[in-house]
DNA sequence: ATCTTTTTCGCAAACGTTTTCGTGTTTATA
DNA sequence: TATAAACACGAAAACGTTTGCGAAAAAGAT
């Protein structure tokens, strides 16, 4: 087992200082020739590597920066990680992740560990639980610490901070208008609790497409699902909440906020023998691979997840090698897009 | 913007050296009641925590991990990295990702910028490019230099470390037994290359199911997908292929390696107008989300990802805090189950 | 009052780098 | 030949910790 070799080792070696071996490696003038060639051979052979930890320590940076998400099983969020890992790598900056599990003491915990001197950044969306508390000491600490955040997805506008969302609002309505030009009268929107601004912006959306076709909303076609319930239970009980809202009501378009909830919808449409896209039509909120499987394949808004990621880590490694004050704050609003599919064919 | 504030400038600021002040904070006896007291109530105003990469250089290790994986975007992986980052997080251990695309040469420069202290050791999957390649060297460098890893799923038998996996072979011939059992005659395998150890293995436990039950094994019933090609064009030439297979031949059951494809694999037989599973029985090998809200679900061979990654993170940390040579080395086969769905009812 | 013990604290080394500033040696210049 | 310039290298500090050991001061014992 050769263990990794030091400057300090390949000093003694060579019968040189330590600095005489650094400067050499580094290709300095100040070095002799010969000595220099003799050096760099040993190194080589001996397969050299600078220490990370040691030039962190050193330079008081660590190339690395944090990212904090709430669940990464999630096709969303892993597409946002590999936005982040594919410019960040480029960068030469590695990625190390927490995951906050949508509560509030784990984002908190985490943040805590990776920003002693582990990383030079975070990029964040913020969990469940930290939206409904509204707590937002761990943020502001970071920021004051000198530890740059960018936020995407889920945000809050009293950080100071860069944040990257899609433009949810732009992006339902957008969803609804598309119901409504293929025919469909009684659309009917399954969201989540408001606390999330996603789901607030989403139902913001729907209503005002609804407004903007002097279609008048009805209360009783708006499902809040809460999702707190992490287990599968909440999905049966929207299942028959679904059913009992297509049962009473002759629907005939369904927008939901992701794809889960439109997936459901079509299982409850299948049951009721109502014909997708015929009867019904359905559009789904996600970049999610559910959507494209599908039977009849779904149409959903991108999120553009990737692109979301890529942004991200753009602006926070821009953010950490500028060395301006990080003081003005970008918020960089992502357009969406529609991919039609057959469930609204 | 307040720095973090560090043992010296408390020292400093209260007028004691910087030994005292670390002494006082970790309790030790050697300091007078008075002055620990003192210090402790100023660092916990400043907010006073220690710097990890300090640490880290001090004591020799970093207390993180790293994990190599071909893909994220997988709900495979991204549920072996939960399982990893929950018993990583529990014993104190961050979690650092690199991606390596199922390129070899991503990987090899991934293991190389962490293997210089900035990781105490591996966790990985190989990628697909080097299983081609056969390629090694950066996993038997990493072992010599003292860096333990620890393979999932994807790994090799020529390097010595520890490796979990799940027990492939016994799951495809249980899957194939079950559709034997459910009566079918005539049952096709979908499969990748063999050059990766699971689809080897598993078209063995599918021959192995029609050998055990004097069922000649077929050729023509068994497809080959070369998933080199990312795209999704692949895939559509799976479903013709699919769709030449099931018109040339009564096939009453698939088994599929994959989630993908079992999927892919459904589209055509509905396309077909073959009733699933009255006409054709189904079941996929995933842990995935596609096969629980397909309709009709999917039956599938659980992989237990997430234990996957819980097994291999407690084996990567157990080496670590172990102070033992790393010699023994580990092969744990995880068990799989069958999660019976509509598919093949 | 003297000696021993205890208490309380600081020095210095170590982890592995990089870099500034000297210093000694060699070579070139007057 | 004396002096200046060029060259080749080393010492030391710094990043922020922890810890063994020595030493000063205080307390106790005789």
């Amino acid at each position: 087992m050769r263990q990794t070799v030091t400057l300090k080792q390949i000093a003694n070696e060579i019968g040189v200082s330590i600095s005489t071996v650094s400067k050499a490696l580094r290709n300095s003038v100040e070095i002799g020739a010969e000595t220099k060639l003799k050096i760099q051979a040993y190194a080589k052979l001996y397969n050299y590597r600078p220490n990370n930890i040691a030039l962190s320590l050193k330079n008081r940076k660590t190339k690395t920066i944090g990212v904090i998400i709430p669940e990464i099983v999630h096709h969303f969020f892993s597409k946002v990680i590999k936005g982040i890992e594919q410019v960040a790598n480029k960068r030469g900056y590695n990625v190390i992740i927490g995951l906050s599990n949508e509560s509030f003491d784990k984002e908190v915990i985490n943040m805590q560990l990776l920003a002693n001197g582990s990383i030079d950044g975070f990029i964040l969306s913020i969990s469940k639980e930290t939206l409904l508390k509204q707590d937002y000491h761990h943020f502001t600490e970071s920021i004051d610490q000198g530890m740059p955040i960018v936020m995407f997805d889920r945000v809050v506008n009293d950080i100071k901070c860069d944040k990257v969302v899609v433009d949810d609002y732009e992006g339902s309505r957008k969803a609804v208008e598309l119901l409504i030009s293929k025919g469909c009268k009684n659309i009917a929107l399954i969201t989540t609790k408001d606390y999330v601004s996603v789901g607030r912006l989403r139902t913001k959306g729907y209503l005002e497409a609804l407004d903007l076709n002097k279609i008048v909303a009805n209360s009783e076609f708006i499902l809040k699902v809460d999702d707190n319930d992490v287990s599968d239970d909440h999905l049966e009980s929207l299942e028959s909440d679904i059913e009992k809202l297509l049962k009473q009501n002759k629907v005939d378009g369904i927008f939901a906020v992701n794809e889960i909830y439109a997936i459901t919808a079509m299982k409850v449409a299948r049951k009721l023998k109502l014909n997708i896209p015929e009867n019904i039509k359905i559009i789904g909120f996600t970049d999610g691979v559910l959507s494209k499987h599908a039977s009849p394949s779904l149409t959903t808004v991108s999120q553009h997840a990737k692109k979301m990621g890529e942004i991200s880590a753009k602006l926070i490694i821009d953010k950490l090698e500028s060395n301006e004050t990080h003081e003005n704050n970008e918020l960089i609003i992502i357009p969406t897009e529609i991919i039609e599919r057959e469930s609204t064919l």
